[in-house]
DNA sequence: TTCCATGTTCCGCA
DNA sequence: TTGCGGAACATGGA
């Protein structure tokens, strides 16, 4: 699940349950999750800590703590947050777990494992590292900067729009929105794309993503006409009603309308 | 049983 | 140099 819009929903989960907290104890149930940091290291760090505040750049999330220090999730494929108060609520696949003073535990799940866990000082060095372009709702990316990104760029417009070092937070799902409420097929090459286009896929871009991330990613509170609840192999066009296309793009697959994407 | 899947990374090719 | 296809990672679900 996890794009931008699924992260954004995780970070208000996290706000609005494990804030404010002291960690007794922190559990690696597996160690293939963790990223440049030890199960030991980590404990330490969080140990007595706080957590003060989420913050989240592309699908990476970064937690503050009273230690100055940020957790750092990444969520993979089909990573996610679980807050509860008994351990008998403890989710299946659970592969890191906050033991709070109070009892209450907070789980990073990750099925199937593709997900990562680290922990750094500061979020911009991570950033930078990892090769991270400016998150897809920050203010650094207004249009110029949109433009201009577009501009050094060739190839496929669906490529584009998923590759996190040129913007960060859009992947497959998302990008198909985007391009289907821009009304441009998703192998539409980047230079051929009008400044028309390039401005109305920027508008669309951030309308779609606001409107997802509002509700946190939850498909089923998007406003109609979206093409998302519709994605799927008997899916139709909410616009025109003709069905849905599939077609592999940078090793995934596209959904798009063939009537009304062009 | 086989194939596909919302993630990233790495390699070879054009 | 850059974009792209394919494989790899891991494992559940259709």
């Amino acid at each position: 699940m996890p794009e931008l819009p699924d992260v954004e929903g995780f970070k208000q989960y996290l706000d609005s349950t494990a804030l404010h907290q002291e960690i007794m104890r922190t559990s690696v149930l597996d160690e293939r999750i963790l990223d440049k940091v030890s199960a030991r290291t980590l404990a330490l760090r969080l140990k007595g800590a706080q957590l003060e505040a989420g913050k989240r750049h592309g699908k990476f999330l970064f937690v503050r703590t009273t230690e100055g220090g940020r957790l750092v999730l990444h969520f993979g494929m089909t990573g996610e947050l679980r807050y509860y108060r008994h351990p008998r609520d403890r989710p299946e696949y659970a592969k890191l777990i906050l033991h709070f003073v109070s009892r209450d535990e907070l789980a990073y799940v990750s099925k199937r494992v593709l997900g990562r866990v680290s922990y750094v000082e500061q979020p911009e060095p991570f950033i930078e590292e990892q090769g991270l372009g400016p998150d897809a709702l920050s203010e650094a990316l207004d249009k110029e900067r949109f433009l201009q990104l577009l501009a050094e760029r060739r190839g496929m417009i669906k490529s584009a729009l998923m590759d996190q070092s040129l913007l960060a937070g859009i992947g497959n799902v998302y990008s198909d929105e985007i391009l289907f409420q821009s009304g441009l097929h998703p192998e539409r090459k980047v230079e051929q794309l009008s400044r028309q286009d390039q401005k109305k896929l920027y508008r669309t871009l951030r309308r779609v993503l606001r409107k997802a991330a509002e509700s946190g990613g939850a498909l089923d509170e998007l406003p109609a006409g979206y093409l998302l609840p519709h994605r799927q192999g008997d899916g139709v066009c909410p616009r025109c009603g003709r069905p849905l296309k599939r077609t592999p793009v940078s090793g995934r697959t596209a959904y798009f309308c063939p009537h009304c994407q062009g």
